[in-house]
DNA sequence: GATCCACGGGAATACACGGATG
DNA sequence: CATCCGTGTATTCCCGTGGATC
């Protein structure tokens, strides 16, 4: 964005009186293009990519933080202008950085594991960063897939650096399986493991993210704030008191900072207010899971979320939660079911033990594991 | 026609508990 | 008393089908 563009948006947030000045600016669930206050984790992660200036591949890579230290901002950050450098896209965009490089092509590749699940579709997605052909989403052999890859690393003097990022969450592709996937190739791709622990038996450079300190949490909200909302919509204590409770978790404090300028918006305020926050911080789990895996489900298993959300006032048994959901949806109750359970093995609901009804086995109940009003507003774009 | 894979439903299995059995 | 059994529930697992795309 460039300076016309904010001085714009926020004459238009004064002429309408807006606090949203710019929704997805503020959405938790989208990275800065520059991460800010993580300099340090940058050099490093340069540091352990060194050999790339000199036309060579490191060696594989690990980076491992807790959840919301910035893993995953950091690395999209770093690959997306790394690949602008090293890549070829065959794009015509006569950068000056580009006009300068010399040397071997190499790739920066990045996987978000949370939606490249098989086989087939970690090809397809390679492909698409590699190649400026387009792929195609079926109708064609993973194999086929492969093979594409496969000769197009080959040639001399390309290679890839693919980073396979959330590799250790449930159901995301795994570290080795990525690595079986390579291993025609393995000459030429070299890999960066992103997560909250190192794959098994990791050997190899880590970089390793500590939590936001509080003062650089600070940071990240008022940037946020300042191109999101409108001027002094929210007060630097506010920001502080945010801050604080996220307890160095940045998606936390950015998860809460949505919703509660969600809540300022709703109620037509210009500003946000203490009982926004209030509400904001009691209903973004402090031990809960990124909003962007509920984003990352099929549409029918956030649609059952969103039934679960409204129905759930008070925990009851799994059965009867599905038998309220059959009612306003179009599967049966033994589908909504199987989706409870499984999203709860995602992590994304948990299993509440319930004391026993009678007879036979004890029943449970699920709770999210996200915020529901952070939930809903992001699913309804 | 080929291919991927999301969908959906129900079958199969695991568990809890009380009561019968050895 | 220890174990088995039957019944009722909870949980997991499997697999055929069809939409979308090429």
């Amino acid at each position: 964005m460039d300076l016309h563009e904010r001085i714009a948006r926020r004459q238009s947030a004064h002429n309408g009186g807006r606090l949203l000045v710019d929704r997805e600016y503020l959405s938790p669930a989208v990275h800065a293009s520059e991460p800010v206050g993580r300099g340090s984790v940058l050099e490093r992660c340069l540091d352990a990519l060194e050999p790339v200036f000199d036309g060579e591949l490191p060696p594989p890579i690990a980076v491992a933080g807790p959840p919301g230290s910035g893993t995953s901002a950091v690395v999209t950050a770093l690959f997306a202008a790394l690949n602008e450098i090293f890549g070829d896209s065959g794009r015509v965009i006569g950068t000056s950085t580009r006009t300068d490089r010399s040397g071997p092509t190499t790739w920066f590749v990045y996987i978000d594991g949370r939606r490249v699940k098989t086989p087939f579709a970690f090809y397809r997605a390679a492909l698409s960063t590699i190649s400026d052909e387009t792929v195609p989403e079926s109708g064609i052999g993973t194999d086929e897939l492969r093979g594409r890859l496969v000769s197009r690393l080959e040639r001399p003097n390309h290679r890839a650096i693919v980073a396979i990022d959330h590799h250790d969450e449930p159901e995301t592709l795994a570290y080795e399986r990525v690595l079986e996937l390579l291993g025609s190739v393995e000459d030429d791709v070299t890999t960066v493991a992103v997560g909250t622990s190192e794959p098994g038996d990791w050997n190899g450079p880590t970089v390793d993210l500590p939590a936001y300190r509080r003062h650089e949490l600070v940071d990240i909200l008022a940037d946020r704030t300042s191109t999101g909302l409108a001027a002094g919509a929210i007060e630097h204590d506010s920001i502080r008191a945010l801050a604080d409770w996220a307890e160095g978790n940045a998606h936390n404090a950015l998860a809460a900072l949505y919703v509660a300028a969600s809540l300022a918006n709703e109620a037509n305020e210009g500003r946000i207010g203490e009982d926004h926050l209030e509400t904001a911080m009691a209903d973004v789990p402090k031990t809960g899971v990124h909003i962007d895996r509920t984003l990352s489900l099929s549409s029918n298993r956030q649609k059952v979320l969103l039934d679960l959300l409204s129905v759930s006032e008070n925990s009851k048994p799994i059965r009867e939660v599905a038998r309220e959901i059959e009612s306003e949806s179009s599967v049966t109750a033994s589908t909504v079911t199987r989706f409870l359970y499984e999203l709860a093995d995602l992590e994304v609901l948990e299993r509440v033990g319930l004391d026993s009804t009678g007879s036979g086995r004890r029943p449970s109940s699920v709770e999210p594991r996200f915020s529901p009003i952070a939930f809903r507003s992001l699913v309804a774009e």
